[in-house]
DNA sequence: ATGCATGAGAG
DNA sequence: TCTCATGCATA
Protein backbone atom coordinates (compact mmCIF):
# COMPACT_ATOMS: atom_id res chain seq x y z
CA UNK A 1 0.00 0.00 0.00
CA UNK A 2 2.26 2.40 0.42
CA UNK A 3 4.65 1.98 -2.51
CA UNK A 4 3.21 4.65 -4.39
CA UNK A 5 1.99 8.44 -4.17
CA UNK A 6 -0.59 9.29 -2.62
CA UNK A 7 -2.10 10.72 -5.44
CA UNK A 8 -3.37 8.32 -7.60
CA UNK A 9 -3.75 10.87 -10.73
CA UNK A 10 -0.89 12.72 -10.04
CA UNK A 11 0.96 9.14 -9.64
CA UNK A 12 -0.54 7.71 -13.33
CA UNK A 13 0.61 10.83 -14.41
CA UNK A 14 3.88 10.18 -13.19
CA UNK A 15 3.55 7.05 -14.49
CA UNK A 16 2.84 7.60 -18.07
CA UNK A 17 4.21 5.07 -19.27
CA UNK A 18 2.15 2.36 -17.89
CA UNK A 19 -1.03 4.28 -18.16
CA UNK A 20 -1.78 3.80 -21.38
CA UNK A 21 -1.05 -0.03 -22.05
CA UNK A 22 -4.89 -0.63 -21.47
CA UNK A 23 -6.40 0.68 -24.64
CA UNK A 24 -4.40 -0.20 -27.44
CA UNK A 25 -5.45 -3.77 -26.77
CA UNK A 26 -7.98 -3.60 -24.54
CA UNK A 27 -10.20 -1.88 -27.16
CA UNK A 28 -10.28 -5.05 -28.80
CA UNK A 29 -11.48 -6.86 -25.79
CA UNK A 30 -14.05 -8.76 -25.60
CA UNK A 31 -15.69 -6.79 -23.45
CA UNK A 32 -15.80 -3.48 -25.42
CA UNK A 33 -15.69 -4.86 -27.93
CA UNK A 34 -19.13 -7.34 -27.48
CA UNK A 35 -20.38 -5.01 -24.64
CA UNK A 36 -19.64 -1.58 -26.29
CA UNK A 37 -18.52 -0.88 -23.21
CA UNK A 38 -15.69 1.64 -24.44
CA UNK A 39 -16.84 4.14 -26.83
CA UNK A 40 -14.37 7.09 -26.43
CA UNK A 41 -16.19 9.86 -27.20
CA UNK A 42 -14.58 12.35 -26.03
CA UNK A 43 -11.31 12.43 -24.42
CA UNK A 44 -8.27 11.17 -25.59
CA UNK A 45 -9.53 7.88 -26.31
CA UNK A 46 -12.47 8.71 -28.46
CA UNK A 47 -12.00 7.83 -31.57
CA UNK A 48 -11.42 4.32 -31.85
CA UNK A 49 -9.54 5.23 -35.01
CA UNK A 50 -7.05 6.47 -33.38
CA UNK A 51 -6.04 3.14 -31.92
CA UNK A 52 -6.33 1.01 -34.64
CA UNK A 53 -5.18 3.31 -37.13
CA UNK A 54 -1.24 3.16 -36.78
CA UNK A 55 -0.66 6.11 -38.42
CA UNK A 56 -3.10 8.00 -35.73
CA UNK A 57 -2.05 6.18 -33.13
CA UNK A 58 1.05 4.70 -32.19
CA UNK A 59 0.61 4.01 -29.14
CA UNK A 60 -0.12 0.74 -27.96
CA UNK A 61 1.56 1.27 -24.75
CA UNK A 62 3.37 -2.06 -24.59
CA UNK A 63 4.06 -3.82 -21.50
CA UNK A 64 6.82 -3.12 -20.11
CA UNK A 65 8.26 -6.32 -18.56
CA UNK A 66 7.11 -8.82 -20.27
CA UNK A 67 5.89 -8.70 -23.49
CA UNK A 68 3.11 -11.62 -24.35
CA UNK A 69 4.23 -13.03 -27.40
CA UNK A 70 4.96 -10.54 -29.25
CA UNK A 71 5.60 -12.26 -32.67
CA UNK A 72 6.79 -9.27 -33.68
CA UNK A 73 10.55 -8.62 -32.91
CA UNK A 74 10.43 -5.88 -30.65
CA UNK A 75 13.12 -6.54 -29.10
CA UNK A 76 13.46 -6.20 -25.80
CA UNK A 77 14.92 -7.28 -22.79
CA UNK A 78 14.02 -10.69 -22.66
CA UNK A 79 15.04 -12.63 -19.96
CA UNK A 80 16.59 -15.00 -20.95
CA UNK A 81 17.89 -16.50 -17.70
CA UNK A 82 14.85 -16.97 -16.70
CA UNK A 83 14.16 -18.93 -19.92
CA UNK A 84 16.16 -21.39 -18.99
CA UNK A 85 15.40 -21.77 -15.87
CA UNK A 86 11.99 -21.75 -16.45
CA UNK A 87 10.19 -23.78 -14.40
CA UNK A 88 8.70 -25.87 -17.05
CA UNK A 89 9.33 -28.05 -14.91
CA UNK A 90 8.76 -25.86 -12.38
CA UNK A 91 5.48 -27.59 -9.84
CA UNK A 92 4.00 -25.66 -7.65
CA UNK A 93 2.26 -27.12 -4.76
CA UNK A 94 -1.33 -27.16 -5.88
CA UNK A 95 -3.56 -27.26 -3.31
CA UNK A 96 -1.34 -27.24 -0.06
CA UNK A 97 -4.54 -29.47 1.69
CA UNK A 98 -5.11 -32.71 1.70
CA UNK A 99 -7.99 -33.16 0.33
CA UNK A 100 -8.13 -33.99 -2.79
CA UNK A 101 -9.92 -32.28 -4.95
CA UNK A 102 -11.23 -32.73 -9.13
CA UNK A 103 -9.85 -29.94 -11.21
CA UNK A 104 -12.33 -29.60 -13.31
CA UNK A 105 -11.46 -28.85 -17.31
CA UNK A 106 -8.99 -31.28 -17.63
CA UNK A 107 -9.77 -34.15 -19.11
CA UNK A 108 -9.76 -36.19 -16.08
CA UNK A 109 -12.00 -38.61 -15.84
CA UNK A 110 -11.02 -41.25 -12.96
CA UNK A 111 -8.59 -43.45 -14.99
CA UNK A 112 -9.67 -46.50 -13.87
CA UNK A 113 -12.82 -46.11 -15.27
CA UNK A 114 -12.04 -45.12 -18.34
CA UNK A 115 -10.53 -47.37 -20.52
CA UNK A 116 -7.45 -45.63 -22.63
CA UNK A 117 -9.41 -45.97 -25.59
CA UNK A 118 -12.40 -44.64 -24.51
CA UNK A 119 -12.21 -41.30 -26.55
CA UNK A 120 -12.83 -41.13 -29.87
CA UNK A 121 -10.34 -39.46 -31.73
CA UNK A 122 -11.29 -36.55 -31.93
CA UNK A 123 -14.04 -36.17 -29.11
CA UNK A 124 -13.37 -34.14 -26.30
CA UNK A 125 -12.62 -35.18 -23.71
CA UNK A 126 -13.47 -32.63 -21.52
CA UNK A 127 -16.81 -34.08 -22.20
CA UNK A 128 -16.16 -37.52 -21.19
CA UNK A 129 -14.66 -36.81 -17.96
CA UNK A 130 -16.53 -34.33 -16.71
CA UNK A 131 -17.77 -35.25 -13.44
CA UNK A 132 -21.15 -33.87 -12.28
CA UNK A 133 -19.47 -33.32 -8.83
CA UNK A 134 -17.69 -30.62 -9.77
CA UNK A 135 -20.08 -28.52 -11.01
CA UNK A 136 -21.36 -28.62 -7.14
CA UNK A 137 -18.15 -26.20 -6.76
CA UNK A 138 -20.14 -23.61 -8.86
CA UNK A 139 -23.42 -22.85 -6.93
CA UNK A 140 -22.24 -24.36 -3.10
CA UNK A 141 -21.26 -21.75 -0.73
CA UNK A 142 -18.93 -23.46 0.26
CA UNK A 143 -16.11 -25.39 -1.83
CA UNK A 144 -17.87 -29.42 -1.96
CA UNK A 145 -13.94 -30.24 -1.58
CA UNK A 146 -15.49 -34.35 -1.16
CA UNK A 147 -17.65 -33.83 -4.36
CA UNK A 148 -14.05 -33.39 -6.12
CA UNK A 149 -12.23 -35.77 -4.34
CA UNK A 150 -10.69 -38.47 -6.09
CA UNK A 151 -10.48 -41.70 -4.62
CA UNK A 152 -6.87 -41.96 -5.62
CA UNK A 153 -5.58 -39.32 -3.65
CA UNK A 154 -3.02 -39.85 -1.29
CA UNK A 155 -2.68 -37.40 1.30
CA UNK A 156 0.62 -35.85 1.37
CA UNK A 157 1.63 -35.26 4.87
CA UNK A 158 0.67 -31.87 5.31
CA UNK A 159 3.66 -30.75 6.02
CA UNK A 160 5.06 -31.90 3.00
CA UNK A 161 1.88 -30.87 1.41
CA UNK A 162 3.39 -27.54 0.41
CA UNK A 163 5.98 -29.09 -1.58
CA UNK A 164 3.23 -30.00 -4.24
CA UNK A 165 1.67 -32.96 -4.71
CA UNK A 166 -0.26 -32.47 -7.15
CA UNK A 167 -1.57 -35.69 -8.76
CA UNK A 168 -2.07 -38.27 -6.86
CA UNK A 169 -0.32 -40.84 -8.75
CA UNK A 170 0.41 -39.47 -11.88
CA UNK A 171 2.96 -41.85 -12.55
CA UNK A 172 0.86 -44.60 -11.64
CA UNK A 173 0.99 -47.24 -14.76
CA UNK A 174 -1.94 -48.96 -13.53
CA UNK A 175 -4.05 -45.55 -14.50
CA UNK A 176 -2.13 -45.38 -18.04
CA UNK A 177 -1.94 -49.20 -19.11
CA UNK A 178 -0.30 -47.49 -22.68
CA UNK A 179 2.10 -45.48 -20.80
CA UNK A 180 4.78 -47.73 -21.06
CA UNK A 181 4.40 -46.87 -24.45
CA UNK A 182 4.87 -43.64 -23.94
CA UNK A 183 7.45 -44.20 -21.11
CA UNK A 184 9.71 -44.45 -24.50
CA UNK A 185 9.51 -41.44 -26.04
CA UNK A 186 10.87 -42.63 -28.48
CA UNK A 187 12.30 -42.45 -32.25
CA UNK A 188 12.44 -38.75 -32.46
CA UNK A 189 13.14 -37.96 -29.13
CA UNK A 190 14.15 -40.84 -27.64
CA UNK A 191 16.12 -41.74 -24.05
CA UNK A 192 18.20 -38.72 -25.70
CA UNK A 193 15.75 -36.88 -24.67
CA UNK A 194 15.66 -36.90 -21.57
CA UNK A 195 19.11 -35.84 -22.88
CA UNK A 196 19.28 -33.01 -20.22
CA UNK A 197 17.60 -35.06 -17.67
CA UNK A 198 21.10 -36.03 -16.88
CA UNK A 199 20.82 -32.99 -14.98
CA UNK A 200 17.92 -34.09 -12.90
CA UNK A 201 17.86 -37.38 -12.37
CA UNK A 202 15.02 -37.83 -9.81
CA UNK A 203 13.08 -35.81 -11.58
CA UNK A 204 13.28 -35.86 -14.50
CA UNK A 205 9.92 -36.60 -16.14
CA UNK A 206 10.46 -40.49 -17.13
CA UNK A 207 7.31 -41.93 -18.25
CA UNK A 208 5.18 -43.40 -15.58
CA UNK A 209 6.89 -47.12 -16.32
CA UNK A 210 9.40 -45.36 -14.47
CA UNK A 211 7.76 -45.95 -11.68
CA UNK A 212 8.09 -42.02 -10.07
CA UNK A 213 6.56 -42.01 -7.09
CA UNK A 214 3.53 -39.70 -7.65
CA UNK A 215 5.42 -37.06 -4.92
CA UNK A 216 9.03 -37.10 -6.39
CA UNK A 217 7.37 -36.30 -9.62
CA UNK A 218 6.95 -32.68 -8.67
CA UNK A 219 9.54 -31.76 -7.13
CA UNK A 220 9.79 -28.14 -7.36
CA UNK A 221 13.38 -28.35 -7.53
CA UNK A 222 13.31 -30.97 -10.36
CA UNK A 223 11.11 -29.38 -12.05
CA UNK A 224 13.05 -26.61 -13.42
CA UNK A 225 15.53 -28.71 -14.15
CA UNK A 226 13.09 -30.76 -16.65
CA UNK A 227 12.20 -27.76 -18.17
CA UNK A 228 14.87 -27.59 -20.28
CA UNK A 229 16.64 -30.70 -19.60
CA UNK A 230 14.17 -32.63 -20.50
CA UNK A 231 13.43 -31.46 -23.45
CA UNK A 232 13.95 -33.41 -26.26
CA UNK A 233 16.49 -32.30 -28.84
CA UNK A 234 14.47 -31.56 -31.95
CA UNK A 235 14.78 -29.10 -33.88
CA UNK A 236 11.53 -28.83 -34.67
CA UNK A 237 11.70 -25.56 -35.95
CA UNK A 238 12.38 -27.65 -39.14
CA UNK A 239 9.15 -27.03 -39.10
CA UNK A 240 6.96 -29.24 -40.46
CA UNK A 241 7.58 -32.07 -39.24
CA UNK A 242 7.83 -31.84 -35.53
CA UNK A 243 9.24 -34.25 -35.36
CA UNK A 244 12.43 -33.88 -34.61
CA UNK A 245 13.74 -33.59 -31.32
CA UNK A 246 15.86 -30.78 -30.56
CA UNK A 247 17.68 -28.95 -28.66
CA UNK A 248 15.33 -26.83 -26.92
CA UNK A 249 17.26 -25.68 -24.57
CA UNK A 250 18.97 -23.97 -26.12
CA UNK A 251 16.55 -23.34 -29.10
CA UNK A 252 14.37 -21.25 -26.66
CA UNK A 253 16.58 -18.66 -26.94
CA UNK A 254 16.74 -19.08 -30.52
CA UNK A 255 13.13 -19.28 -31.36
CA UNK A 256 11.82 -17.00 -33.82
CA UNK A 257 8.05 -15.95 -33.35
CA UNK A 258 7.63 -17.29 -37.10
CA UNK A 259 8.93 -20.45 -35.56
CA UNK A 260 6.79 -20.43 -32.66
CA UNK A 261 3.57 -19.41 -35.09
CA UNK A 262 4.27 -22.20 -37.18
CA UNK A 263 4.51 -24.63 -34.33
CA UNK A 264 1.52 -23.61 -32.74
CA UNK A 265 -0.36 -23.97 -35.83
CA UNK A 266 1.23 -27.55 -36.24
CA UNK A 267 0.53 -28.34 -33.10
CA UNK A 268 -3.15 -27.54 -33.04
CA UNK A 269 -3.53 -29.14 -36.69
CA UNK A 270 -1.84 -32.72 -35.57
CA UNK A 271 -3.63 -32.55 -32.08
CA UNK A 272 -6.42 -32.41 -33.94
CA UNK A 273 -5.55 -34.81 -36.37
CA UNK A 274 -4.74 -37.14 -33.81
CA UNK A 275 -8.12 -36.97 -31.87
CA UNK A 276 -6.36 -34.70 -28.74
CA UNK A 277 -7.55 -32.09 -27.05
CA UNK A 278 -5.90 -29.54 -25.65
CA UNK A 279 -6.67 -31.16 -22.30
CA UNK A 280 -5.34 -33.99 -23.69
CA UNK A 281 -1.97 -32.70 -24.79
CA UNK A 282 -1.62 -30.63 -21.21
CA UNK A 283 -2.33 -33.98 -19.33
CA UNK A 284 0.26 -36.14 -21.69
CA UNK A 285 3.16 -33.25 -21.22
CA UNK A 286 2.37 -33.99 -17.46
CA UNK A 287 2.81 -38.13 -18.28
CA UNK A 288 5.88 -37.16 -19.89
CA UNK A 289 7.56 -34.36 -18.51
CA UNK A 290 5.71 -34.04 -14.89
CA UNK A 291 4.73 -31.04 -15.72
CA UNK A 292 1.32 -30.69 -16.54
CA UNK A 293 -0.58 -28.17 -17.91
CA UNK A 294 -4.01 -26.98 -18.45
CA UNK A 295 -6.36 -26.96 -21.18
CA UNK A 296 -6.09 -23.30 -20.98
CA UNK A 297 -2.60 -23.30 -21.60
CA UNK A 298 -2.48 -25.90 -24.54
CA UNK A 299 -5.25 -23.41 -25.36
CA UNK A 300 -3.20 -20.24 -25.18
CA UNK A 301 -0.16 -21.81 -26.96
CA UNK A 302 -2.02 -22.60 -29.93
CA UNK A 303 -3.54 -19.07 -29.95
CA UNK A 304 -0.07 -17.23 -29.25
CA UNK A 305 -1.57 -15.95 -26.26
CA UNK A 306 1.31 -16.47 -23.71
CA UNK A 307 4.42 -14.27 -23.65
CA UNK A 308 6.93 -14.96 -25.73
CA UNK A 309 9.16 -16.78 -23.20
CA UNK A 310 6.50 -18.79 -22.42
CA UNK A 311 6.30 -19.83 -25.73
CA UNK A 312 9.69 -20.59 -26.03
CA UNK A 313 9.46 -22.50 -22.56
CA UNK A 314 6.77 -24.55 -23.66
CA UNK A 315 7.44 -25.18 -27.14
CA UNK A 316 10.11 -28.05 -26.51
CA UNK A 317 7.69 -30.19 -24.58
CA UNK A 318 4.85 -29.36 -26.88
CA UNK A 319 7.35 -30.32 -29.27
CA UNK A 320 8.26 -33.59 -27.71
CA UNK A 321 5.19 -34.53 -27.24
CA UNK A 322 3.58 -33.76 -30.98
CA UNK A 323 6.73 -36.13 -31.78
CA UNK A 324 5.50 -38.82 -29.41
CA UNK A 325 2.03 -38.74 -30.61
CA UNK A 326 3.06 -39.00 -34.31
CA UNK A 327 4.23 -41.66 -34.29
CA UNK A 328 3.00 -43.86 -31.67
CA UNK A 329 0.67 -46.17 -32.71
CA UNK A 330 -2.01 -45.16 -31.04
CA UNK A 331 -1.81 -41.96 -29.49
CA UNK A 332 -4.70 -41.54 -28.40
CA UNK A 333 -4.55 -44.36 -26.04
CA UNK A 334 -1.51 -43.76 -24.57
CA UNK A 335 -2.15 -40.04 -24.39
CA UNK A 336 -5.34 -39.64 -23.20
CA UNK A 337 -4.87 -39.76 -19.28
CA UNK A 338 -6.80 -38.46 -16.99
CA UNK A 339 -5.81 -36.14 -14.67
CA UNK A 340 -6.00 -37.53 -11.06
CA UNK A 341 -4.85 -35.44 -9.17
CA UNK A 342 -5.88 -33.75 -6.11
CA UNK A 343 -6.18 -30.33 -4.81
CA UNK A 344 -8.04 -29.28 -2.03
CA UNK A 345 -7.07 -26.13 -2.37
CA UNK A 346 -10.07 -23.84 -2.02
CA UNK A 347 -10.62 -20.81 -4.42
CA UNK A 348 -12.36 -18.09 -4.08
CA UNK A 349 -15.61 -18.55 -6.59
CA UNK A 350 -15.19 -16.48 -9.70
CA UNK A 351 -16.95 -12.87 -9.17
CA UNK A 352 -19.01 -12.04 -12.05
CA UNK A 353 -18.91 -8.60 -13.12
CA UNK A 354 -21.50 -6.69 -14.80
CA UNK A 355 -21.46 -5.43 -17.70
CA UNK A 356 -21.73 -1.80 -16.56
CA UNK A 357 -19.22 -2.69 -13.84
CA UNK A 358 -16.63 -3.80 -16.51
CA UNK A 359 -17.13 -1.20 -18.12
CA UNK A 360 -16.55 1.23 -15.39
CA UNK A 361 -13.34 -0.75 -14.41
CA UNK A 362 -12.57 -0.24 -17.97
CA UNK A 363 -12.52 3.13 -17.68
CA UNK A 364 -10.40 3.19 -14.90
CA UNK A 365 -8.04 1.54 -16.19
CA UNK A 366 -7.68 3.93 -19.37
CA UNK A 367 -7.52 6.70 -16.76
CA UNK A 368 -4.95 4.74 -14.54
CA UNK A 369 -3.51 1.29 -15.22
CA UNK A 370 -2.08 0.86 -12.34
CA UNK A 371 -3.92 2.52 -9.26
CA UNK A 372 -2.19 2.60 -5.99
CA UNK A 373 -4.47 1.29 -3.06
CA UNK A 374 -5.81 4.16 -2.45
CA UNK A 375 -7.49 4.58 -6.18
CA UNK A 376 -8.29 0.94 -5.69
CA UNK A 377 -10.47 1.63 -2.83
CA UNK A 378 -11.90 4.15 -4.28
CA UNK A 379 -13.10 2.39 -7.55
CA UNK A 380 -14.51 -0.84 -5.66
CA UNK A 381 -16.18 1.46 -3.23
CA UNK A 382 -17.54 3.26 -6.13
CA UNK A 383 -18.77 0.21 -8.14
CA UNK A 384 -19.61 -1.36 -4.91
CA UNK A 385 -17.14 -3.83 -5.60
CA UNK A 386 -15.71 -4.06 -1.96
CA UNK A 387 -18.84 -5.18 -0.67
CA UNK A 388 -18.21 -8.03 -2.53
CA UNK A 389 -17.52 -10.52 0.35
CA UNK A 390 -19.13 -8.52 3.23
CA UNK A 391 -22.40 -8.71 1.83
CA UNK A 392 -22.37 -12.04 0.83
CA UNK A 393 -23.09 -15.48 3.39
CA UNK A 394 -23.62 -18.35 3.12
CA UNK A 395 -26.06 -17.72 0.64
CA UNK A 396 -24.35 -18.17 -2.34
CA UNK A 397 -25.20 -16.14 -4.64
CA UNK A 398 -25.97 -12.61 -3.59
CA UNK A 399 -26.24 -10.02 -6.26
CA UNK A 400 -25.43 -6.95 -4.86
CA UNK A 401 -27.09 -3.90 -5.43
CA UNK A 402 -25.61 -0.56 -4.69
CA UNK A 403 -26.10 2.89 -5.55
CA UNK A 404 -23.45 4.34 -5.12
CA UNK A 405 -21.54 8.06 -6.43
CA UNK A 406 -19.62 7.93 -9.10
CA UNK A 407 -18.29 10.61 -8.39
CA UNK A 408 -14.45 11.17 -7.72
CA UNK A 409 -13.27 7.70 -7.62
CA UNK A 410 -9.85 9.42 -7.81
CA UNK A 411 -11.16 12.74 -6.85
CA UNK A 412 -9.35 12.98 -3.71
CA UNK A 413 -6.57 12.34 -4.65
CA UNK A 414 -6.27 12.97 -8.50
CA UNK A 415 -8.24 16.53 -8.51
CA UNK A 416 -5.53 17.77 -9.71
CA UNK A 417 -4.27 15.33 -11.97
CA UNK A 418 -3.96 15.38 -15.93
CA UNK A 419 -6.68 13.49 -16.39
CA UNK A 420 -9.05 14.34 -13.24
CA UNK A 421 -9.38 18.64 -13.76
CA UNK A 422 -12.46 19.25 -14.41
CA UNK A 423 -14.62 16.82 -14.75
CA UNK A 424 -15.62 13.70 -12.20
CA UNK A 425 -13.53 11.14 -12.99
CA UNK A 426 -15.78 8.75 -15.02
CA UNK A 427 -16.79 11.72 -17.04
CA UNK A 428 -13.49 12.29 -17.91
CA UNK A 429 -13.07 8.91 -19.22
CA UNK A 430 -15.90 8.80 -20.82
CA UNK A 431 -17.72 6.53 -18.60
CA UNK A 432 -20.83 8.01 -19.54
CA UNK A 433 -20.15 6.95 -23.12
CA UNK A 434 -18.87 3.70 -21.97
CA UNK A 435 -22.29 2.94 -20.45
CA UNK A 436 -24.78 1.88 -22.91
CA UNK A 437 -27.17 3.11 -20.57
CA UNK A 438 -25.60 5.98 -18.78
CA UNK A 439 -25.15 6.44 -15.30
CA UNK A 440 -27.27 8.96 -13.78
CA UNK A 441 -25.77 11.70 -12.23
CA UNK A 442 -23.31 10.33 -9.48
CA UNK A 443 -24.70 7.37 -8.84
CA UNK A 444 -24.45 4.11 -10.48
CA UNK A 445 -27.38 3.46 -11.79
CA UNK A 446 -26.84 0.27 -12.75
CA UNK A 447 -25.21 -1.56 -9.31
CA UNK A 448 -22.87 -3.70 -10.05
CA UNK A 449 -24.05 -7.24 -9.69
CA UNK A 450 -22.02 -9.69 -7.78
CA UNK A 451 -22.05 -13.11 -7.42
CA UNK A 452 -19.95 -13.68 -4.63
CA UNK A 453 -19.17 -16.46 -2.71
CA UNK A 454 -19.64 -17.11 0.61
CA UNK A 455 -17.68 -15.26 3.76
CA UNK A 456 -17.52 -18.11 5.69
CA UNK A 457 -14.62 -19.61 3.74
CA UNK A 458 -11.80 -18.66 4.37
CA UNK A 459 -11.07 -17.37 0.74
CA UNK A 460 -13.85 -15.26 1.34
CA UNK A 461 -13.00 -14.06 4.35
CA UNK A 462 -9.41 -13.13 2.14
CA UNK A 463 -11.00 -10.80 0.41
CA UNK A 464 -13.37 -9.37 3.44
CA UNK A 465 -10.18 -8.30 4.89
CA UNK A 466 -9.31 -6.98 1.45
CA UNK A 467 -11.50 -5.18 0.21
CA UNK A 468 -10.03 -3.78 -2.88
CA UNK A 469 -9.31 -7.35 -3.67
CA UNK A 470 -11.73 -8.36 -6.79
CA UNK A 471 -10.76 -4.54 -8.31
CA UNK A 472 -6.94 -4.93 -8.02
CA UNK A 473 -7.06 -8.76 -9.12
CA UNK A 474 -9.18 -7.19 -12.12
CA UNK A 475 -6.23 -4.03 -12.69
CA UNK A 476 -3.95 -7.11 -12.92
CA UNK A 477 -5.25 -9.38 -14.85
CA UNK A 478 -6.10 -6.26 -17.31
CA UNK A 479 -2.28 -5.21 -17.04
CA UNK A 480 -2.04 -8.73 -18.33
CA UNK A 481 -4.34 -9.09 -20.74
CA UNK A 482 -2.89 -5.79 -22.37
CA UNK A 483 0.50 -7.35 -22.82
CA UNK A 484 -0.96 -10.65 -24.49
CA UNK A 485 -2.63 -8.35 -26.83
CA UNK A 486 -0.52 -5.46 -27.38
CA UNK A 487 1.90 -6.87 -29.03
CA UNK A 488 0.77 -9.62 -31.18
CA UNK A 489 2.83 -9.56 -33.97
CA UNK A 490 5.69 -7.46 -34.39
CA UNK A 491 7.86 -7.74 -37.31
CA UNK A 492 7.36 -4.24 -37.93
CA UNK A 493 6.67 -3.01 -34.85
CA UNK A 494 10.78 -3.37 -33.47
CA UNK A 495 12.20 -0.39 -34.76
CA UNK A 496 10.15 1.26 -37.30
CA UNK A 497 7.03 2.77 -37.14
CA UNK A 498 6.36 2.45 -34.33
CA UNK A 499 8.80 3.90 -32.20
CA UNK A 500 7.91 6.96 -30.99
CA UNK A 501 8.38 9.05 -27.98
CA UNK A 502 5.28 10.34 -27.31
CA UNK A 503 2.71 8.33 -28.15
CA UNK A 504 -0.42 10.16 -28.61
CA UNK A 505 -1.72 8.83 -25.54
CA UNK A 506 1.23 9.69 -23.55
CA UNK A 507 -0.48 12.10 -21.16
CA UNK A 508 -2.65 9.27 -20.56
CA UNK A 509 0.16 7.32 -19.81
CA UNK A 510 1.59 5.73 -23.10
CA UNK A 511 4.08 2.97 -22.02
CA UNK A 512 7.46 2.26 -23.87
CA UNK A 513 7.08 -0.89 -24.93
CA UNK A 514 9.57 -2.83 -23.39
CA UNK A 515 9.37 -6.11 -25.15
CA UNK A 516 11.15 -9.07 -22.66
CA UNK A 517 9.55 -11.39 -24.90
CA UNK A 518 12.15 -10.54 -27.25
CA UNK A 519 14.87 -12.78 -27.51
CA UNK A 520 17.86 -10.16 -26.75
CA UNK A 521 19.84 -11.31 -29.64
CA UNK A 522 17.09 -10.16 -31.47
CA UNK A 523 16.65 -6.79 -30.46
CA UNK A 524 19.64 -6.59 -28.16
CA UNK A 525 18.41 -3.06 -26.29
CA UNK A 526 15.20 -2.49 -27.58
CA UNK A 527 14.10 1.24 -27.89
CA UNK A 528 11.24 2.06 -26.34
CA UNK A 529 8.62 1.07 -28.18
CA UNK A 530 5.06 3.11 -28.32
CA UNK A 531 3.36 0.24 -30.44
CA UNK A 532 -0.18 -1.27 -31.81
CA UNK A 533 0.31 -3.65 -33.43
CA UNK A 534 -3.54 -2.99 -33.82
CA UNK A 535 -3.04 -1.11 -36.76
CA UNK A 536 -1.99 -4.63 -38.55
CA UNK A 537 -4.91 -6.33 -39.80
CA UNK A 538 -3.51 -9.22 -39.29
CA UNK A 539 -2.63 -8.43 -35.31
CA UNK A 540 -5.66 -6.73 -35.34
CA UNK A 541 -7.50 -10.24 -36.25
CA UNK A 542 -5.62 -12.07 -33.56
CA UNK A 543 -6.44 -9.48 -31.08
CA UNK A 544 -9.69 -9.91 -31.92
CA UNK A 545 -9.80 -13.47 -32.14
CA UNK A 546 -6.57 -14.77 -30.76
CA UNK A 547 -6.81 -18.09 -31.69
CA UNK A 548 -7.08 -17.42 -35.59
CA UNK A 549 -3.88 -16.92 -35.89
CA UNK A 550 -2.73 -20.44 -35.28
CA UNK A 551 -5.92 -21.32 -36.59
CA UNK A 552 -5.68 -24.30 -38.83
CA UNK A 553 -8.31 -26.36 -38.73
CA UNK A 554 -10.04 -26.13 -35.89
C1' DA B 1 -11.94 -19.19 -25.53
C1' DT B 2 -11.47 -16.24 -21.80
C1' DG B 3 -12.60 -13.93 -17.18
C1' DC B 4 -11.29 -14.10 -12.59
C1' DA B 5 -8.09 -16.10 -9.37
C1' DT B 6 -3.86 -18.04 -7.07
C1' DG B 7 0.78 -18.04 -5.81
C1' DA B 8 5.89 -17.72 -6.56
C1' DG B 9 9.34 -14.63 -7.14
C1' DA B 10 11.17 -10.07 -7.49
C1' DG B 11 11.66 -5.37 -6.34
C1' DT C 1 2.59 -4.99 -4.35
C1' DC C 2 3.52 -6.07 -8.95
C1' DT C 3 4.53 -9.27 -12.63
C1' DC C 4 4.20 -13.55 -14.57
C1' DA C 5 2.75 -18.21 -15.26
C1' DT C 6 -0.88 -20.87 -14.82
C1' DG C 7 -5.53 -22.80 -14.11
C1' DC C 8 -10.40 -23.14 -12.52
C1' DA C 9 -14.77 -21.85 -13.87
C1' DT C 10 -17.63 -20.15 -17.12
C1' DA C 11 -19.53 -17.78 -21.29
Amino acid sequence: MSERPQSPISECTSRPYEASRAMYSQVFSQECIGGASLQFTHGMLQDPSLIFNKSSYNGIAPPPPQTFFPFSAVGGEYRHSELQASDIGQSRPWYPFAAPEYTGQVAGSTTAGQPSNLSPPIAETREQIKIPEIKTEKDMNEYPVEAKLQSQFQPPPTSTVTHGVYYSTPWNPSFWPGLTHVAAPNNSAPAPPTPTASTSPSLSPSPPSSGYPGTGFFMAGSAQELTTPQLPNSNTRSSGSSSGGGSDSEEEENLSTEELEQFAKELKHKRITLGFTQADVGLALGNLYGKMFSQTTICRFEALQLSFKNMCKLKPLLQRWLNEAETSDNPQDMYKMERVFVDTRKRKRRTSLEGTVRSALESYFLKCPKPNTQEITHISDDLALERDSQTEHGSGILPLQKGKRLALPFDDECAEGPYLEQSPPMAHMGAMPLLPQGYPGHTHPAAPTLYMSSLHRPDVFKQALHPGLVVRVWFCNRRQKGKRLALPFDDECAEGPYLEQSPPMAHMGAMPLLPQGYPGHTHPAAPTLYMSSLHRPDVFKQALHPGLVGHLTS
